[in-house]
DNA sequence: TTGTATGCGTTATCAT
DNA sequence: ATGATAACGCATACAA
C-alpha cells in the first residue's frame, strides 16, 4: 500500500494525500475526511525508508556500544536503555552497533551507508579511529567520553579524577595513611582509556596532596580479579587500611577477600569509589560511592546529539558529570593498627 | 558522493558501477579497475537508504526490548548484546525497540514504517496485541517466550515448568517436604506472563507428584521484595526448608534476609532455581541453578528470523530450552526440624 | 484548493 | 561488455 494507491481510491492526487497528511498546505476538510477514511480503510502508513531517501534524514541515531564479548557493566546497560528511551521521547529511533577494537563491521555499515543522523560513541579511547572517521564524515557525533584532545567536539563524560581526589580526601580525613587505588584492567590502560587513566591522575594528585601513602593497582573487571587484587595488596602491604576503587565490577571479589581477611568493614578497613548505585547497594556494607548517572547521561548524550544533528556548525557542546559522593556505611576512622 | 558522479569521473554508466560492485554481471578488469580507483579515491560508499528503497527490504531487524523503567534484568541485557552480535555476523543491522504496555510509539514506527525485515520480541505475554499486528502485517517475527497459542508461530523459550519442576525433585530427593516458590510479581502473573504462569504449572505438578507440601508467592523484581518475602515465608511457614525461585532479581534480598534469620544455606535451608549465571555465582554460598543460557537464545532467536525472512513460508520453527541445573552449594539435606 | 512533474540514489530490465 | 531507462515511494517546487 502506496501513496498513490490512496491517491487513486480517494480521487485526488498523491500530493493532496501528502499534504493532507503533513498539514503542510491546506487541504480542504471534505478532501481530507475522503483520504483518511481510504488510509483507515487501507492501514495505509507512509513508507519510512523512501522519505529518508528524499528527506536525507533518517530520524535515526547510532549507538555505538563495547563488543559484548568484553561483557557489558551494569553502567553500560543502563545507558543504553536510558539512551532508547530518550531517543524514544524525541521520535528518534536507536540504531545499536556494537563495535569497538577489529571488530568494526556493523559500525562501518552504519555509518558508511548513512543509515543514521548521528552517532553516540560509547567507551572511547584517547585517541580513537571512530571518531577521526566522523570527522572526516562530517556526521554529527557525541562521545561518552573524551578523547585526549577534546576541543571542538561534542561529549559528556565523568569526571573521575575529582570523584577519586574526593574518595582519597575523605579517606585521609578519616586518618587512613596508606591507601590503594583499584584502577581498571591493565589492558584498559594500555590502550589509553580515560577514565582510567583519569582515575589515576586524580589518585596521584590527591594523594601527593595530603602527602600520605598511595598505590595504584590495575584490576580486570570481574569479581575474580578483584578477590586476587585485595588479595595481593594485604599480601604486599600490611600497612594499607582503605581502598578507593573505580572498578565496580570488581567489588564482590574485592569484600569476599576482605570478608576472608577477616577485616571488618568500616571497623578495620574502609572502602570507596566510583560505581553504579546498584553495585554500590550490593555491597555489604553498602558502598560509599559517587553513584554514576547513567540515566541523566543518556537523556543528556541524545540531548546533544539531537542539538548538533539541527546545527552542525553550532558550538559544540560539553558536559562533565560530578555526581556526589553518597555517603553510606563503607568508611570510618583508620583503625590504630592492622 | 553517489554512484552517478563515479560513473561519470570513470566514464561509464551508473549501471556498469552497480555490476561493477554487486558482481552480478561481469564487467571488464580494465573498467573494473578504473571505476575501483575512482572509488578509492572519492571514498564511495553506496546509500543504503537508497539500496533497501529500491530493494525492499533494509537489511535490519527490530528487537522489541520491555520498557527500561522496569529495569531490565541481566539476563534481558545479555540477550540484547548477543542478538546485536548474532545480527552482526549476519550483516544485519538492529533497529532497538522500548515498547510494551501502553509506550508502544517507537514499536509503531519501527513496524509501520517497514523500517525493519523482521521483529524479535521480547518478554511476550500470553495474549500479545503485538503479536497480533505483526501477523496481521505479514512481518517475520520470532518471540522470546509463546503466546497462549504459540501453534503457527516461530519462538524460542525457556521451560520454566520443566526446569522448576526439577529443582522440586532435587530438593525433595534431598528430604525437604515443605518447599515455597518464590514467583514473579503479582503483577506479571496477572498480565499473563507466560514463564510466571509456567513455573506455577511446573511448580504445582511436581509438588503434588511428589506428595510434598509446597506454597507459591509472588515477588516483585528486586532485592528488598525478595527480603520481605522470604521473612513472610520464615514468619508463617517455619516448616519450610527450602525454597525454589526463577527471580533471580531478588535474590540478593533472599541471601539477606535467610542470613539475618541465622540459617546457614545449606545446612539448615535449601535453595535452588532458575538464574542467569551471574545471579547464580553472586549469590552465597553459589547457586544450584538452571543458568538462562542468553547468548545461545540471542543467536537461535536471529537464526530463526533470518530464516523465515528468507522463506515467510517455511515451516515455522521453535525451540524450547532446558538448560541444565549447574549443582552448586546451595542445597543440602533437609534439617532434622527447625 | 488542487494537480503535474521532478528528483532522492539504487538496482535491474531491456537493448545494443 | 556496456548503456539507457524505468521503477522503488515519497515530498515539494511549480502551475493552474
Amino acid at each position: 500500500m502506496n501513496i498513490g494507491e490512496i491517491a487513486r481510491r480517494a480521487g485526488v492526487s498523491r500530493s493532496t494525500v501528502s499534504y493532507a497528511l503533513s498539514g503542510k498546505r491546506t487541504v480542504s476538510e471534505a478532501t481530507r475526511q475522503r483520504i483518511q477514511a481510504v488510509i483507515d480503510e487501507l492501514g495505509y502508513r507512509p513508507n519510512a525508508t523512501a522519505r529518508a531517501l528524499r528527506e536525507g534524514r533518517n530520524r535515526t541515531l547510532g549507538l555505538v556500544i563495547p563488543p559484548a564479548r568484553g561483557r557489558l557493566t551494569f553502567m553500560q546497560l543502563e545507558f543504553v536503555a536510558s539512551v532508547t528511551e530518550a531517543a524514544d521521547r524525541a521520535d528518534l529511533d536507536v540504531l545499536l552497533s556494537s563495535s569497538g577494537g577489529d571488530h568494526d563491521r556493523s559500525f562501518e555499515r552504519i555509518v558508511d551507508g548513512r543509515r543514521v543522523d548521528g552517532v553516540i560513541l560509547m567507551e572511547i579511547r584517547l585517541d580513537d579511529p571512530r571518531v577521526r572517521r566522523l570527522k572526516a564524515l562530517g556526521l554529527p557525533f557525541v562521545t561518552i567520553g573524551r578523547t585526549a584532545r577534546p576541543q571542538g567536539m561534542c561529549w559528556i563524560d565523568v569526571d573521575f579524577a575529582t570523584l577519586v581526589g574526593r574518595c582519597v580526601n575523605h579517606l585521609a580525613d578519616l586518618g587512613h595513611r596508606h591507601i590503594a587505588l583499584i584502577n581498571r584492567s591493565t589492558e584498559l590502560v594500555a590502550s589509553g582509556y580515560g577514565p582510567a587513566h583519569r582515575a589515576r591522575e586524580g589518585f596521584a594528585d590527591a594523594v601527593a596532596r595530603h602527602g600520605i601513602d598511595g598505590m595504584e593497582f590495575c584490576c580486570a573487571d570481574d569479581a575474580s580479579a578483584g578477590e586476587t587484587c585485595v588479595q595481593e595488596i594485604l599480601r604486599a602491604h600490611p600497612e594499607v587500611t582503605a581502598v578507593t576503587t573505580v572498578n565496580e565490577a570488581a567489588l564482590p571479589g574485592v569484600q569476599r577477600a576482605l570478608e576472608d581477611a577477616g577485616l571488618n568493614i568500616p571497623a578495620r578497613f574502609s572502602i570507596a569509589g566510583v560505581a553504579a548505585r546498584f553495585w554500590a547497594e550490593q555491597f555489604r556494607p553498602q558502598l560509599t560511592a559517587a553513584d554514576l548517572p547513567a540515566v541523566d547521561m543518556g537523556a543528556t548524550a541524545v540531548d546533544f546529539l539531537v542539538e548538533r544533528i539541527a546545527e552542525p556548525d553550532g558550538p559544540p557542546r560539553q558536559h562533565l558529570f560530578v555526581p556526589p559522593i553518597s555517603l553510606r556505611n563503607s568508611t570510618g576512622p583508620a583503625p590504630a593498627a592492622r
